[in-house]
RNA sequence: ACCAAGGGCUACUCCAUCGCCUGCACCGCCUCCUUUGGGGGUAGGGUGGGAGGAAAGUCCGGACAACGUAGAGCGCCGCACCACCUAACGGGUGGGACUUCGACCUCGGUCGGAGGACAGAGAGUGUCACAGAAAAUUACCGCCAUUCGAUUUCGGAUUUCGGAAUGCGGACGAUUUGAUUUCGGAUUUCGGAUUGCGGAUUUCGGAUUGGGAGGGCUGCUAGCUUGGGAAGUGAUUGGGGCAUCGAGUGUUUCCACGGCCUCCAAUCCGCAAUCCGCAAUCCGAAAUCGAAUGGUAAGGGUGAAAACGUGCGGUAAGAGCGCACGGCGCUGGCUGGCAACAGCUGGGGCGGAUAAACCUUGCGGGUUGAAAUGUCAUGUACAUCGGUGAUGUCCCGGCGCUUGCGCCGGGGCGGGAGGGCUGCUCGCCCGAGCCGAGGGGUAGGCAGCUAGAGGCCGUCCGUGAGGGCGGUCCCAGAUAAAUGAUGGAGACCUUACUUGCGUGGGGUUACAGAAUCCGGCUUAUUGGCCCUUGGUGCAU
RNA sequence: GGUCCCGUAGUUCAACGGAUAGAAUGGAAGUUUCCUAAACUUUAGAUAUGGGUUCGAUUCCCGUCGGGACUA
């Protein structure tokens, strides 16, 4: 029985590693979303992963659209993280993970789920590939 | 019932599954003391709660917190009809005045709706474009009075006096006529100022010109040069006849020409008289023009706004100068009202607008805001560069020694950049560092943090905002920030088909997401329900 | 969360409360040129928005809308 949670452990909330993803991070997209996402050492009783998502106020300027958007989101990735938690189980590492809502306009909430979907199946496939590298602890992997 | 306006309430419901935030230690689990029990922890299960009327804008007001608060003066900001409500307010309730709209009628009152930052312009300063005489206590034109000057008109006086004639008009008489006319004029009356000048007319005189088939006389050394003379120059009739040798000679001859006189005509001038016109001087009156002084604010077509309005009186002209009616606002009194204010009445007035211009008056405001503030942890660098700044003197003690100096410590006085008194100044206090640039570190947690000017129900007081009392309930506290997703049912809305019942499709909506908490205001907004007022229609 | 400031032609800026809102650039049309450029002439174009005060508002006041700055 997987998990459907999204506990407080599984959310990214510090500045400094966000801020470290936009400068460091490697990205690709899934349309609507785009995902940010490098690896960090786990800390004690940590998640594999830690998720955040985030809504530009410039494509919407209502506080409740964003709120919406950013809740189908979440929903997406609570319903769908187990396919990528199985996958990298007793994994040493954390990945700190943030998807970005580049759309302009809402979507329905099956669509953003199918993206998620296709999003994970990507993120699992360039994951083995850093895996598969002889240095897996860097954030990134410039060598090849 | 419908329509319009205003106000209030509400903000889809239920079920299932999977989740999120949070309170609780009931079960489970862990652990400690140790034993039938207690303490601590843990969110696996359970159970309670989980966005709004605006959570928004941040426009007001508070609570709360930190810092500050010797004193004086000055400033700054806000508010402004009255009373009440409230913790407080720029909010609300009720009332008053004003503006505006509507209805009614007794036609200037009543009733109702709406609106607003509704203190003071009669304390001072400023501003009021263009137009206009003038934009605020002043005066341009005009009107009036006085004085002066000029002009004109009129009247009077003077410019010597007197007389006569003529002319004109009137009266009278005669005559004539259709009527005017005409004639007479002795006497009487009135007027035309006088003088000078000019003109006209008449008379006289003079001059000039012309004319003549008139008459008579006559044929000439003038002139120029010069201050004057001398001297010089020098025009100087023509023809015929006769005389003569002849001529520039002679000739009472003729003709022509010229000159003079006379006559005639015309023109001009002068004098006199008369008449007419004009002018001058003096006095008086009137008018006009100009200037000065003063009075006045009636009128002056402008303008957004014009010096209370209309009428009568009054006056040199005018004016609230006076009176009548009306208006405005000041002030005293009485009545009603807590008051704003209203009504009646007396007095004394007529002062433009603007205070969302400065301002005055009254009242209020210490400053900063939860990124406040406290606390625990983590972590570095009193490092670098630039600018600027006082370190004097006296006393005491100690030490060193060149017995007077040096060093150290303490105290007094002076100086002192800068700082504090949280707007500024004075004043007071502190006072050896201060200011800036550019860097570095942390940006976890906990408290503040939700039991409150709290909600709901009942009752009483009050017109109402609201308040008292009683009962009952605990009702979000997140922090890259929870309150959601999916499916189903109901309800509602909309749309297509259908006479309709109904069926199918679509939607669940608008505005919008707590961030310390309250009370307001403002703004955004879908549908439904209710209330009040007005209008229309129907029924009684 | 809080505090403060600013909105004028397409752009950059002006404008005591006084009438047609001005200047420079940019746009359009024309003249000139064989054609451009330059030059010259002409022309269109704006007070963020809604109210209020005032005789009169870009200016003063209030509310909205938009933008910006500061603050640990």
């Amino acid at each position: 029985m997987p998990e459907f949670t999204f506990k407080k452990a599984e959310r990214l909330k510090s500045l400094k590693v966000i801020g470290g993803l936009f400068k460091d991070g490697q990205s690709f997209g899934v349309y609507p979303l785009r995902l940010f996402w490098s690896a960090q050492p786990m800390p004690e009783g940590g998640a594999p992963v830690q998720f955040t998502v985030s809504v530009p106020k410039k494509n919407f300027k209502s506080a409740v659209a964003r709120n919406r958007i950013k809740r189908q989101v979440r929903e997406a990735w609570r319903l769908n993280k187990h396919r990528l938690y199985r996958r990298i189980e007793g994994n040493e590492h954390q990945y700190a993970c943030m998807v970005l809502y580049v759309a302009k306009e809402d979507m329905p909430t099956a669509q953003i789920d199918k993206a998620m979907q296709t999003m994970i199946h990507l993120f699992y496939k360039k994951n083995i590939a850093v895996a598969a590298n002889p240095k897996p602890n860097e954030t990134a992997p410039s060598g090849n």
